[in-house]
DNA sequence: TCTGGGGTCCTAGGACCC
DNA sequence: TCTGGGGTCCTAGGACCC
């Protein structure tokens, strides 16, 4: 049976909400939930807190009414990444073939591994343990024939186990599941589901193909199907280095403290979030041709407008410029407007200078100012730099 | 004080080209 | 004077995942 369950689905257990409080031995066993601001969400909550209903994604207010004991904590992005990376490296020792799904899971295709470390609950184990020991904190395991199959049975073996489903128990063991586990089967899909009647993913996967397709489209009703068969192609796509596999897409959103329907304000944040994509898409050598602006209102209706640049930039101007002008163009008055995000799409790699012999003399004022900027928030942190000052003066001052 | 922020993929209509 | 069809790009929205 060794090679019958080559893909393993590796989880951490409340990943955020672990690592926030390993080393507070006074809050083991308590209710600790990761999130804040005053309109944020749950981002994590320990087994404790969880037991009184809070989930990820919930309202922080609803989270606090249903327990009101809890312990808060604010979220520490380099301390997730740090561990996320140490984790992953156990991963890559054990097999090259991990694929990173996210900053807490991983699958990892081990068919080349048995050999030389066991069985795969031998090998969930080894990970496990060495997780435990170096990083302080608990994962599940999933093992299966296929990463679909595997990553509900990670979801089955939690907190802290290890769940192995054999090809020939596949069916038995996906059949009684709710159709909501199934991976790409959220609220709107689910209650698709409902409306013909279905279940459980036995249900689904007695139900015609041609009938899910009719009701969620052709290609997720097909792919419904066949995950509720436990048959799934798709393999561990070992996730190669950013430069062969770089992002798509790359954006900034923000939700105001209050609902604003200052359009001076509104322009300001977009300045910012462009400054922030911008520097991000140049660290990445990458440039892209699409700018999009999101608009959420105070009632929650969210709008999108984009447009596609003749030549793809990185240069936090342009991407401003464009984002300010899809805003204009919506000609809100006063709206009062609770979220507003600049994202950059079709990404592709910014080869060398070709892209400064492009530009005009003004316009490579501007990528040097952003060269400027990024070399001093290398040497003194984001802080040191606002774009604010570029949006007032229309020059960079480095001093502000 | 309901509802974050970072992404990916799919759909659908219209423009435009051959 | 009654009109094809395929392919690609662009735009907007929606669903989903962590």
């Amino acid at each position: 049976m060794t090679g019958e369950c080559p893909v393993l689905h590796v989880d951490m257990d409340a990943f955020y909400a672990s690592v926030m409080t390993r080393d507070r031995p006074d809050l083991a066993g308590c209710p600790v939930i990761v999130g804040g601001g005053h309109r944020g969400v749950v981002l994590s909550a320990s087994y404790p807190a969880r037991s009184s209903g809070v989930r990820s994604g919930m309202p922080m207010t609803r989270a606090r009414r249903l327990c009101p004991h809890a312990t808060v904590v604010a979220p520490d992005y380099e301390v997730f990444s740090t561990v996320s990376t140490s984790v992953m490296e156990i991963f890559r020792q054990v097999t090259p073939r991990v694929e990173t799904l996210s900053l807490d899971e991983a699958f990892l295709d081990i068919s080349g591994a048995t050999r030389r470390l066991g069985s795969p609950v031998d090998i969930a184990e080894l990970i496990r343990a060495r997780v435990a020991d170096e990083q302080g904190i608990t994962c599940s395991v999933g093992a299966a024939a296929t990463v679909g199959v595997a990553k509900l049975a990670s979801r089955r073996a939690k907190p802290d186990g290890i769940v192995v489903v054999p090809p020939a128990e596949t069916t038995a063991f996906l059949h009684p599941l709710a159709v909501e586990e199934l991976w790409g089967v959220g609220e709107r899909t689910a209650a698709q589901l409902h409306r013909l009647g279905l279940r459980t993913v036995g249900d689904v996967a007695h139900t015609p193909v041609t009938t899910l397709q009719r009701a969620l489209g052709t290609v997720m009703g097909g792919q419904l199907h066949r995950l509720a068969w436990g048959d799934d192609q798709r393999m561990v796509a070992s996730r190669r280095g950013v430069e062969e596999d770089p992002d798509k897409s790359t954006g900034a959103d923000e939700t105001f403290g209050r609902d604003i329907d200052d359009p001076e304000v509104v322009l300001r944040e977009l300045l910012r979030l462009s400054a922030k994509v911008g520097a991000r898409i140049r660290a990445a050598k990458l440039a892209g041709r699409t700018v999009t602006v999101k608009v959420r209102f105070a009632d929650f209706t969210t709008i999108t407008r984009s447009r596609t640049r003749a030549e793809a930039t990185d240069v936090t101007r342009e991407i401003y410029e464009t984002a300010a002008g899809l805003f204009a163009a919506l000609g809100l008055q006063r709206a009062r407007i609770r979220l507003v995000g600049v994202r950059v799409e079709g990404l592709q790699p910014r080869a060398g200078t070709y892209r400064q012999l492009e530009l005009g003399a003004r316009d490579q004022g501007w990528a040097d100012a952003d060269q400027a900027v990024d070399r001093a928030v290398l040497r003194f942190g984001a802080a040191a730099v606002q774009p604010a000052s570029l949006l007032r003066s229309r020059t960079l001052d480095l001093s502000a």
